[in-house]
DNA sequence: AAAGTTTGTAAATTCATTAAACAAACTTAG
DNA sequence: CTAAGTTTGTTTAATGAATTTACAAACTTT
């Protein structure tokens, strides 16, 4: 019951969407910005020079004339602070430093055994340590951590539960923040990879987008309106489990016939196990694909059908612009389209798959600890600035 | 790229908090809305003031005193104007008169035989045109039209698919607009309902709620954290063809296996006839039913199964607080209810499940029309004052 | 009857935006 | 090359909504 409107409010929103302008629409002088916004002259410049007084603007200089006065150029400075990402695996982590435009300054993958909650949490500590000491002299230093993880979280960044890792109820957030006296988050793998394909993927001009992690299990994480949803207790996006045959084969979450049985890389191994005589793993796969193995093709065929299903039933269930389809599994992008392209083409309500774009991801493993690193800029900006919706 | 703040907006905010007490929280006083919103008691009393000069809010006299000066009670004026709210059905129409509060002054129920769609237009405008013939003196009038239409809408209100009606890109809202110079807002019977449980059915308390209508098909409304979610393009909530079983019969809409093939009403009259060796109706089945025709109740239970797994994958794909189920078929809840929760109980993830209720509407065939009548009071206040999230 | 509470209004202050005016810097037409 | 017109960004005064402080009225409690 609070957020009433004052002028302090006024001030952050404002100051909020200038800023955002000079993040996104840079250089840019502030008259431009002042054309745009419809804020005046005066009250754009007033707070352009606070932003520059705390070194998040910079002028870089006089740009070309159209018919009167040399426009100063205003660029956003993402050296003023830098951010850790990480990408909590079941079997590696994959850590980034970046500044504040999301840059990628330094980047650690770390293979573990997935030990004891301890261990794992010792090296996490370790690798984020090592990031923090090599990041570079700036004004507002590291401002935070943002870390994704493959299970669900609540909403004050709780790891409840992840089964692939063996993890249950760890206040992962708490002990990080203790650990480094930075501002934490914690989130989902998928939503983190979400966030990551919106602000510096193919999502970048999408307000509403799903992207769908196939890795071991399914996850979606589900951006509506540019922003992150959640569901109610921080457990949407359970794609995974949407059964796509009422009476099929039992799941290990006590329901029948879920997606994830069929057209996750768990499937795909039992499948190619099954059918070639022995265990096999994604990469020799992937290899065995490559240089024509029409079995081993097939099996990825198949696997693009059933993912197709799936990609029916969020098309239907959520309508958003643009499926993005991420995780291990993209590698076989190659083998997968085809057959998903096919039965969309077949299953799909025509109304809402005429404004639907489906790809796989661009930024491959990145996705995830991308949206981790951003999650913490954005709750730096937040702290200071409230942030808006904007396109 | 607009909504900056300014002194305007700032204003627009702390009256739309005001009013929002007023409307909820009554009969209340001044002296209490500024120790629940923070705001000081002189800004709230200017506010106050403001809103019974514009006929919103009302003195009652004064409350109990809490040991000193009596307060003055505030009310919401109701009565300050009427709205109009209808549910077009396939074969019938219910439309109503409330106040600005909900309360229903006056219904009409109107059947139709589906018709072209300029005879049902006309009867619509009939029915509408008599309703506001009948609405009391005030200081408003009549402020709007909703209508929750079964199909598919934009966001501008134009009709742009309705199977059961047989219409496809209508105009509705600029017709009605033009016939009657009033605010209209169109959405599809789904939202409405959605809409219409949050305001005065069971949903009262909950941010995040899932209405799901189960007539011939099966549609849902649903509203996260007290917003609708209309997906990209207004087509989200297509949950009826969310495919229960990849490889199952084919549905009209190009996909296979759709969940309403099995659990619509639709699919339980098909069933029937087939089983009974004769057409029936809902309403015959229900009697049947409730005078202990063994075969017709294992019908609905049959129906109550697959209903429960279209459920699971609700829980799993929105993590909803709440699912409401509405429509025709509740009226089956009797036979109904029992095998839906055996099936919960067995396949729904614990951790979400923890947090849910699933019921069936009270509301019964009235979610709809009432939730189209608060789209029309939500409008109107939308345009006075700027609605902001609250709980 | 005196003291303390609660309610609601009034007056003075604060502060971010706007509007208007302006100086500086630049382009272009003749 | 000059005069006129444009564009940029700052300065100054005005606006208006909220806050702070003060206070009167109405009431309860001791």
């Amino acid at each position: 019951m609070k957020q009433t409107g004052d002028l302090n409010l006024v001030k952050k929103i404002n100051k909020s969407i200038v800023l955002h302008h000079i993040r996104t629409d840079s250089p840019i002088s502030r008259a431009r910005i002042a054309e745009i916004t419809g804020l005046t002259k005066a009250t754009v410049s007033s707070l352009v020079n606070e932003l520059i007084e705390s070194s998040l603007a910079q002028e870089i200089g006089v740009g070309e004339s159209s018919g009167g006065r040399k426009p100063m150029m205003l660029l956003f400075n993402g050296t003023a602070g830098y951010a850790i990402g990480v990408d909590l695996g079941v079997h590696d982590m994959l850590a980034v430093l970046t500044d504040l435009t999301g840059k990628v300054i330094r980047e650690n993958r770390i293979l573990h055994h997935n030990g004891s909650v301890e261990q794992v949490t010792q090296l996490l500590k370790t690798t984020i340590r090592e990031l923090i000491e090599t990041a570079p002299e700036s004004v507002y230093g590291v401002i935070g951590i943002g870390l994704g993880v493959p299970g669900i979280c609540d909403e004050e960044g709780n790891l409840l539960f992840a089964p692939n890792l063996g993890w249950e109820n760890v206040q992962l957030q708490g002990q990080l923040e203790a650990e480094f006296g930075l501002p934490v988050v914690i989130d989902n793998e998928a939503n983190a990879g979400a966030v990551g394909e919106k602000q510096f993927g193919a999502g970048k001009d999408t307000a509403n987008l799903i992207y769908v992690s196939i890795g071991m299990g399914i996850g979606a994480g589900i951006i509506i309106k540019n922003e992150l949803y959640r569901g109610a207790t921080g457990f949407a996006g359970e794609i995974g489990h949407i059964s796509i045959q009422h009476d099929g084969p039992k799941c290990r979450c006590g329901s029948l016939g879920c997606w994830e049985l069929y057209a996750s890389e768990h499937a795909l191994l039992e499948q190619a196990a099954r059918e070639l005589g022995h265990e096999v793993d994604l990469e020799s796969l992937l290899t065995q694909a490559e240089s024509g193995d029409a079995r081993v093709i097939e099996l990825f065929e198949r696997l693009g059908y059933y993912l197709g299903v799936g990609v029916v039933n969020i098309i239907n269930g959520y309508n958003p612009e643009f499926i993005i389809l991420g995780g291990r599994l993209a590698g076989g992008e190659k083998w997968l389209m085809k057959p998903l392209l096919e039965l969309l083409e077949k299953r799909s309500l025509p109304h809402p798959r005429k404004q639907l774009r489906v790809e796989f991801s661009q930024l491959r493993d990145r996705s995830t600890v991308l949206g981790a690193a951003s999650f913490a800029v954005a709750k730096f900006f937040a702290s200071t600035t409230v942030s808006v919706d904007r396109n």
